[in-house]
DNA sequence: CTAAATTTGATTGAGTACAATTTAATTATA
DNA sequence: TATAATTAAATTGTACTCAATCAAATTTAG
């Protein structure tokens, strides 16, 4: 009886929840950043919305918004705090005013040197084998693919 | 000379991260869950702490925070919710006046049959073969243990 | 042309997350 | 046994996340 009980509720006992564990190790992931951005006085939004400007210097809101699956409502904040360190700059695009170019600035591209080691120290945080660890990249981007 | 600066910022760009489809991937399976949750009246915090109580029944607070990798500061509130609609109650140990045990109710355990189909709704929107699902599985949980 | 629909970003509000601090209770030690 | 150290939760402050809503600019249809 017990045992049916068991089987019953097995799909909510948490150790067998495919979701928690995405949940808790990108928590722990992000809380290792922490510790190495805040020497950046960056968070790591911030950081990785630097990353694309690196790249692209400049990219509108909307298209941030799709690079980091993120909204207006959590981008439009966190640019205004790039903007007042001097890393970005927030302009409308003058073809069309709805739409807002965020642009790196020098300061911000200085940055890009200081964060070189960030990813490395990341690495060594994270205690996989290269197999797995492109095994696991490969599976996240086709879990993010399978919501489009 | 432009290659050479592309090899030297690789580490910083977002496709060659691990953390960041980590971090996106949860965020949309938690998105998910939002919806299905929302017909239950129950956030996903709230949710995963009521997943521990529904098995044990009665748990303290930092045996919670153990759990679920979340410190008092995170769950104080969500407790305090649960116990609000009516699904936990919160009291002191007698032996040991510092812990707080978070209990249960009857009307937290009705709750739990109208939790059961959410797991098999998750599943669906999840687009994994079952090998890649058990694969994830062990990865995130040996990057969980690596922090230990 | 002009009103309706769409697009873009900003704002607001609720709910996390987590570091740092505080308070109360317990345990260890001189 | 005092008191120092430790432990458990709660509180505070900063920042993120997203749903819902809003306002302005642009595009589309009639």
């Amino acid at each position: 009886m017990y045992e049916k009980e068991d089987k019953k509720y097995a799909p909510l006992s948490l150790k067998n929840q495919l979701c928690f564990p995405l949940y808790a190790a990108s928590r722990r992931v992000i809380g290792q950043y922490r510790t190495l951005l805040d020497e950046l006085g960056l968070t790591y939004t911030q950081y990785v919305t630097l990353m694309v400007l690196w790249e692209e210097g400049s990219v509108s809101v909307k298209e941030l918004g799709h690079r980091l699956f993120l909204d207006s409502g959590t981008l439009t904040p966190v640019l205004k705090s790039l903007d007042t360190k001097g890393y970005i700059v927030r302009e409308r695009c003058p073809d069309d005013e709805r739409i807002v170019m965020a642009t790196v600035t020098e300061k911000g591209m200085e940055l890009r040197e200081k964060a070189l080691s960030v990813p490395g120290k990341i690495a060594g945080c994270i205690c996989l084998e290269a197999e797995e660890a492109h095994e696991l990249y490969r599976i996240l981007y086709k879990i993010l693919d399978g919501f489009e």
